[in-house]
DNA sequence: CACCGTCAAGTCGCA
DNA sequence: TGCGACTTGACGGTG
């Protein structure tokens, strides 16, 4: 039973992952690229290992162009010993993998250059997870695709082009229901014809429910029986409706309760669930430690604290205060406590004074080895955000790029950091 | 340095 | 018939 997120991790230093335009590529880019992403996706896994998920989809974007014409380079055979030390670093924490490529690749288009690229598309994802030497549990998620006018050819040129891919591919390959086209029923239904595991994911069901009278337990159940014994603990994906947002749209956070509500309805079906969720491995952190709250140490809840503080300090000092006080005194009770306090904290609206606190505390790092043209830039720019002529993320910015000059490796890791316009308004 | 339009790909739905 | 949404934040050009 694990909790993951999916491609990319937040507030952890490096971790992001580079791009480039069709217009600019070169060879020495995309080989620059294609080693720096490996590099942040390294300091993925690392922050995986040590905060014990062991769930955790790759996003398709590590390799730039990967499946297109523009990039013809052997990046599993150049960067080779890349993939083999995270390979090695999966293996050694019993993590589980996967990818799931975008909506772009199509197996049951009309069009056979679309589903050519397609499958070179599936090619690359499958060429990447056996590079990092993973086992067949090691999935790639794909959806049906779309209907042209007539579903039940478009099913059948699934199945023939389904047909068509290797065995390495096939072995991989889970069929998940979306929103708009292919609900569970559907797909189960394809997902056994092609002898396909099938992935069940709880919003696009409630989005697009199948016709059939079936709880989301019995779905739940019944996809399990799609996978077999080499094909892992059967998985599926879980997220909830942003509220204001378009149908589907996936919210900032998990809210725990809700999602507590859900797992407790499954009553110990063995799986795996994998979080879509805007704020990634914050939610994927929070879900699997409040499920198992009597198993984490302390220790595990201080590191949550320390990444956490400044974010909660910025958004109410009293919501810090009981947190710090939670901390201290820890409580039975204490993980799922804290994560209530930190959304409580999260919903509030901008506070420009808590704000300003927040940043001075932070400049608490600094002020004592900084020059005093910084020391005169701090204060003039927190001061004109007080006085509302700025927003917050140039304090933060330039509080970032204090960090990284004087090596603040505990702020560099700091949840207050992220960028997130929608976080704090 | 701050700001903002653009981005490799396919399909659907709407004007 | 053509364009925006989907999803997303980094890139990269401009002032």
């Amino acid at each position: 039973m694990a909790i993951g997120y999916a491609c990319i991790t937040l507030g952890v230093y490096q971790t992001t992952l580079h791009r480039i335009m069709a217009k600019n590529v070169t060879e020495d880019k995309l080989r620059e690229i294609t080693k720096q992403n490996l590099e942040a996706l390294e300091k993925m896994i690392d922050f995986n290992r040590e905060n014990e998920i062991s769930l955790f989809r790759i996003s398709s974007d590590v390799i730039p162009f990967a499946s297109h014409p523009l990039n013809a380079q052997r990046w599993w055979e150049e960067h080779q010993e890349q993939f083999h030390r995270i390979g090695d670093k999966i293996a050694a924490s019993g993590m589980r993998v996967s990818m799931h490529p975008g909506q772009y690749t199509l197996l049951n288009s009309p069009h056979p250059e679309v589903v050519e690229r397609g499958i070179e598309d599936l090619i690359y994802h499958e060429r990447f997870l056996t590079a990092l030497k993973t086992n067949r549990s090691s999935k790639l998620i794909l959806h049906v695709g779309g209907i042209y006018g007539d579903k039940s050819t478009a099913i059948e040129r699934f199945i023939y082009n389904y047909n068509r891919l290797s065995d390495p591919i096939k072995s991989r390959l889970v069929l998940e229901n979306d929103e708009r086209c292919y609900g569970i029923e559907e797909v189960y239904n394809l997902g056994k014809a092609v002898g396909a595991p099938v992935v069940f994911d709880v919003l696009h069901h409630h989005i697009n429910p199948s016709q059939k009278e079936r709880t989301v337990k019995e779905w739940i159940h019944l996809c399990s029986q799609t996978w077999g014994e080499k094909d892992g603990v059967p998985k599926i994906h879980y997220s909830q409706q942003q509220l204001g947002g378009r149908i589907g749209a996936h919210s900032q956070t998990i809210a725990i309760k809700e999602f507590l509500n859900f797992y407790t309805s499954l009553e110990g079906i063995p799986i795996d669930i994998m979080l879509e969720v805007k704020d990634k491995n914050l939610s994927a952190i929070k879900c699997s430690y409040v499920i198992q709250a009597h198993k984490i140490l302390k220790k595990s809840l201080e590191k949550e604290w320390a990444r956490y503080k400044y974010l909660v300090l910025s958004q109410s000092a009293t919501i810090y205060q009981q947190m710090r006080q939670l901390m201290k005194r820890y409580p039975e009770d204490a993980v799922k406590t804290f994560y209530t306090l930190v959304e409580q904290a999260q919903v509030l609206p901008l506070d420009r004074g808590a704000c300003q606190n927040a940043g001075l505390h932070i400049w608490g790092y600094f002020k004592n080895i900084c020059t005093e043209s910084e020391k005169k830039n701090f204060h003039i720019k927190l001061e004109r955000f007080a006085e509302g002529k700025t927003k917050y993320e140039s304090v933060k910015n330039y509080l970032w790029k204090m960090a990284e000059k004087y090596e603040q490796t505990y702020l560099l890791n700091a949840y207050y950091f992220i960028n997130d316009k929608t976080q704090s308004q």
